[in-house]
DNA sequence: TATTGTTATACTCTATAACTATA
DNA sequence: TATAGTTATAGAGTATAACAATA
């Protein structure tokens, strides 16, 4: 590694080395998924119907950033691999509701293991004292993450 | 945070809270760039480009891992907006050689403002404590990026 | 009349196959 | 004959506009 360690003293040079090991650590992240071919939209939705355990498709236009018609044709994808099931609001014959199946549920449970054993593999190679810092930082990404 | 702290004492619990906080905190910086209305793939081929200096149509292909005739495009839809220039290769009249304008440089440099500019104002909401755990952390989390 | 979701259609990005120029 | 790059064409994904059903 060559970063210019002086610079790590200023906020700004702190920022810059972050920045260029984020972008680099997820680039390689993301590629130890499972082969389930979704694309990421597909994926980020499963994952937003999971944390919200039932939502419309309106929200989860809204929540991923794209128009209604885009988030139809993404659940109805998934929806035809089994991976979430539509049923009727139960006030609203309007509307619609969404929720994960089992194998949704599973598929996005053997996404994260994928990504976590790539990365603990990763973490064995470092040193305890290594790992022990970032142990240290660990609660402070996720501080920082959700400022 | 409510991140079960008992289990970073693990491996699997620390590669857990990271794989989480980075992403999270991966597709903020994503959003902070300037708006210049790039592809992810466009602004990775200009910055392939930076590092390398000089590269063809061929390796930048093989490089962001798409086929060449969509780097074709990807060449001519810079090229177009004066982001980086094609000059016939030296000695192989098949081959072109590609290198960023000055604009291409200026806009890479500017992206990387931005988004280090939004990284810096979230550290200095931290604790100078919390900040001096991540300057510790920051050389293993490149190091960790690079294995 | 307003809102939710869908269908119809167009545009962008990337892929495979075929072609041109050069080695 | 092989290689580098491009052009032609097709497939996936998302957008806008128009439509149907319900509030």
């Amino acid at each position: 590694m060559l970063t210019k360690t002086e610079n790590l003293r200023s906020d700004a040079g702190l920022a810059s080395a972050l920045r260029v090991s984020l972008a680099r650590l997820n680039r390689r992240l993301r590629k130890q998924g499972a082969h389930h071919s979704l694309t990421p939209t597909q994926l980020a939705t499963l994952a937003a119907v999971e944390s919200h355990t039932e939502m419309t498709p309106g929200e989860l236009a809204e929540h991923e950033k794209v128009q209604p018609p885009s988030m139809t044709r993404v659940i109805a994808k998934l929806e035809e691999r089994g991976l979430l099931a539509r049923k009727p609001h139960p006030t609203d014959r309007r509307q619609v509701t969404v929720r994960l199946t089992e194998a949704g549920t599973a598929l996005l449970k053997e996404e994260r293991r994928m990504k976590e054993a790539w990365l603990a593999r990763q973490l064995k190679e470092l040193t305890p004292e290594e790992r022990a810092a970032l142990r240290v930082a660990a609660p402070i990404l996720a501080r920082l993450s959700q400022m």
